[in-house]
DNA sequence: TTTAGTGCAAAGTTTTTGCATGTCC
DNA sequence: GGACATGCAAAAACTTTGCACTAAA
């Protein structure tokens, strides 16, 4: 059911390509939303891209940007990320990486991390069907969330 | 900022002795919704963690469902999962596990791996803060799905 | 020209909140 | 008794859909 090797990484792609050879159009709003995706280093939410992208295009609506990212996720352009109790947020870097995410303020920053990528996935979850990549998020607190908690408990120690 | 070798690994807790230190209360609709939870392998959504509790607790109501589960995962006694764009879930499995996840139902389960567990979390992932804990996501089919795949493929071939 | 894609507005879902009442410690 | 929790209902937030129009291929 599995190649006998499969690894902890994914690979690259393009859009245009993607979408060519998936029959669908090379549409205005479709290359701007994966532009602005593919620039930025961040892991933006539905509203903040749908924001940036009418910077550059007045009309976009909303709703293209649901169903775009929606269908960017199918062609594996682009994959989601979660933080906390938030919102989805997406992220266009297709290269092998995985997630830091604050607990305390829902940042993700990406690292990479070779040893990783290159272990095996395990038999165990192979055995639970056919495996098509992997992720790993490691949870805790950013340095800002840390010096915040710091402080917090400064204040209340003070107080008792 | 980190212990030096934190691993990807978690240990378990208790409702009553977590809701005591943290001196909250000890409310019938906690108890409940914990133990459901914990006996469940499942990872239900909140929909349907609501409807069970309404099995034996008919006055509970659908907001207190959100507001004990939010508790308990600030508390640390239950962890969320998202499959793709569906709605959260909950998990009371606190020992050391990861999920297969299928990208087509949505489906999750359960392995473990204790390789995976000692691993050390990366320097790369250290660097960004502090580390509480680390899960692994395994995506791919489940063999339902591969199933209903083959079969959709086969049928799609005899149109041509 | 054909068919996919978009924008708009409306409907559907899911989640959160305010407030009065009830209950655990 | 007092703070914490709950239930209820209403509001807010988020996402999806139907349809007529537009624009890629």
């Amino acid at each position: 059911m599995n190649r006998p090797s499969a690894r902890i990484a994914t690979k690259p792609v393009r859009v245009e390509d993607a979408l060519r050879r998936a029959g669908l159009k090379r549409t205005p709003q479709r290359l701007e939303i994966y532009r602005l995706l593919a620039e930025t280093g961040d892991h933006p939410d539905i509203e903040t891209i749908y924001r940036n992208t009418r910077r550059t295009m007045t009309a976009i609506s909303l709703d293209t940007v649901y169903r775009t990212l929606d269908l960017f996720r199918e062609l594996g352009l682009v994959t989601t990320v979660r933080p906390r109790p938030d919102r989805v947020r997406f992220d266009a870097n297709t290269d092998p990486h995985h997630h830091f995410i604050c607990e305390a303020c829902g940042s993700i920053s990406d690292f990479e991390d070779r040893t990783l990528d290159d272990w095996p996935v395990p038999e165990a979850a192979r055995a639970l069907g056919f495996v098509r990549s992997a992720r790993v998020d490691i949870l805790g607190l950013c340095p800002n969330c840390v010096r915040a908690k710091k402080t917090a408990k400064k204040q209340s120690m003070r107080r008792d």
